[in-house]
DNA sequence: GAAAATCTTGAAGAAACGATGAAGGAGTTG
DNA sequence: CAACTCCTTCATCGTTTCTTCAAGATTTTC
């Protein structure tokens, strides 16, 4: 399946002219207009978009603000008629993932393109590879869900991520036990069942209506979201 | 005054070209080695750091890592050979503030390092990334609180830099054990809690109301503010 | 509807953390 | 070089938080 590109660029000469390069690669929407674009991006579900930085009313800078408040995901590559390099620089500050200067070569433009999308799939898929509007950072060891943080225990942590960083695929006790305790661990494999209880309890409670954690009867549990 | 530029490159030739261009303009200081070049900026107060990409032995995205991890604020421009986007980007990404590819005009290269420290000197100012209000001179081993110094010591310092230096990531005792006291160093855990508990204490006693450093239960401990 | 498995609850106790203080080491000063 | 101060480490204790497991309730399967 083709990526989704937006195209925005006041010049409609350059919109044809891009339009012309990127329709073989991608499937291509094009507009001349800020607001336009920030409403395509809204219902639409673009895969990068190639924006103009000289463009008159909103200006490409500001309707890049725009795009990553509401769409934080969408990769953008500014184009501009000028190699300068504030510009450049306050693109990238802003956010952009690239930066091309005109006139460019058909063939680079493609290739750039391939290359943004190849760096930012993996941000957007890791975002998504949970449960709607479920955030974990592992890092940071914070779980967050619908901008409030869901406060876990050490085991709740891990148990969590054993089974979110394998979704759909089910977990014996015993394979939880050693995954998450220890190989070394012995006790009750029934202790699994109280951990996620609480789990279950604390993601209920913050809001999260989809049975995320699925018990698989006479086996075990698996993550069930996406 | 003029400001002062740490030149890193391996080709002697090259740091001659550079050093001979930017001297009229800048107080020039050039080594060929990685090693040499982190000796330098810790013992120095450089304005910027202009870096060779390609350098053998310790490359120069390594040793941009580093100088991240030491010098926070040092404005830091990256050299090289190639107009290679994935060498650009990942050099953006780790931190550096602009890129510049060889050949460049002698002119175009003052222009951008002008550019760079008007656009950074803010930031050297700013201090940001911490608690409000609180401080920190890594070059001075100084931390301030509303006008007054918090006397810590090296332990407390350097534990401290590792937390603020990197807000909210958790670390285990075991790693800041390796970040702070060193990777050879054998001892409890423990002795982590006294320091943060010392550190805690000293932060309050100075005013310092707002939790900065966070438990993780089960795990060690993160830079709560900002 | 019985058997088996899971879910829920609660309380014991285990583990982790914060605070204190003492012992010993490092560095400094007279 | 001895005395002093400051720093680091670690053992200990009280407190908080988490884990475990047993027992009864509920659900699922056949």
């Amino acid at each position: 399946m083709k990526a989704s590109v937006l195209i925005v660029d006041d010049e409609t000469r350059m919109l044809e002219l891009l339009s012309m390069i990127l329709k073989p690669e991608f499937s291509v929407t094009v507009t001349s207009c800020g607001r336009e674009a920030l409403r395509l991006s809204r219902s639409n579900s673009f895969d990068l978009c190639l924006l103009d930085i000289m463009m008159p009313g909103m200006e490409g800078r500001e309707l890049l603000r725009q795009l990553r408040k509401e769409q934080t995901d969408l990769p953008v590559i500014f184009l501009s008629a000028r190699s300068d390099l504030e510009d450049r620089v306050e693109g990238l500050e802003l956010g952009a993932d690239d930066y091309i200067t005109k006139p460019f070569e058909p063939m680079e433009l493609v290739a750039r393109i391939h290359t943004v999308l190849r760096r930012t799939r993996k941000r957007s898929q890791k975002q998504e590879g949970l449960a709607k509007g479920l955030q974990i950072d592992w890092a940071r060891r914070e779980v967050w869900y619908d901008g409030e943080e869901i406060k876990l225990t050490p085991i709740e942590f891990h148990l969590l991520r054993t089974l979110a960083q394998h979704p759909k695929q089910a977990f014996s006790r015993e394979q939880l036990l050693e995954k998450v305790w220890g190989f070394d661990y012995y006790g009750d494999a029934r202790t699994v069942d109280t951990h996620i209880k609480n789990l279950r309890t604390k993601l209920r409670q913050a809001g999260l209506q989809e049975e995320v954690i699925q018990t698989v009867w006479g086996f075990g549990y698996k993550w069930g979201a996406m």
